[in-house]
DNA sequence: ATTATTTATAGCTAAATAGCTATTTAGCTT
DNA sequence: AAGCTAAATAGCTATTTAGCTATAAATAAT
């Protein structure tokens, strides 16, 4: 019960939403994720950590980055019928449409520098 | 996306949760609810009116009781989805078996008079 | 080794929400 | 029609949580 519920509050949250939505498509790194999002890099992050609890996404660092995208070990038996489910939802949505669009033109290198 | 959202955050609730799978078992009115969560009248009462309105449960009066039952009609695309996987959930959760037991052994008439 | 830069953590604040009590509403029952 | 009882609503409080800034940790790059 305790696991489902963190599971389901883990994807009742729009931005957490627009996560798994971008990351359905490809990876990302933190700071791409919080240029679409529009919010601050420590929010992301602990956006991130907790969909990554929840066995929704994994990270894997690649360079001087670390690309986070969707999980494909099954931690518990709630998230991939919930991701899966997902998938097939808001692919018109305008909101997320929009976001996948501006993914497409993130340059990470310029993006990241600081 | 708004939409969904409130979906997610319907069924993200422990007490909501417990509702919805009593309800897989039988009718039942408001305060035979609230004897089995523990919780008092009013807030069951909040519980229902949102699982209503995000089309997982429906009323109907009878006598002087409105007996809440799982929703038949589709109220959105995403309920349903949640619905059906609910289903095949939690059924060996030592919370919900025991709020199955005590939904047995409930008496409305008893129950309710004050 | 040192520096630079990406990501995570700590600590705070504001907003959302689940619970309560008190009261109102609705409508069955007699 | 009047009274009674179930359920809903209003208003409050405590808790949770999503955001922020500031800082620390980790590691790539030079």
């Amino acid at each position: 019960m305790r696991d489902l519920m963190r599971v389901l509050k883990a994807v009742a949250d729009k931005n957490r939403m627009r996560i798994l939505k971008m990351l359905e498509k490809r990876k990302m790194c933190v700071c791409e994720l919080a240029a679409v999002l529009e919010i601050k890099q420590p929010s992301v992050s602990k956006h991130l950590s907790l969909l990554k609890n929840e066995g929704f996404i994994e990270d894997e660092r690649n360079g001087q980055w670390i690309d986070y995208s969707l999980c494909r070990e099954k931690i518990n038996i709630f998230t991939p019928v919930i991701q899966s489910a997902v998938r097939n939802w808001l692919n018109d949505d305008p909101v997320i449409k929009k976001d996948l669009k501006k993914t497409e033109t993130l340059c990470r290198q310029s993006l990241c520098k600081k």
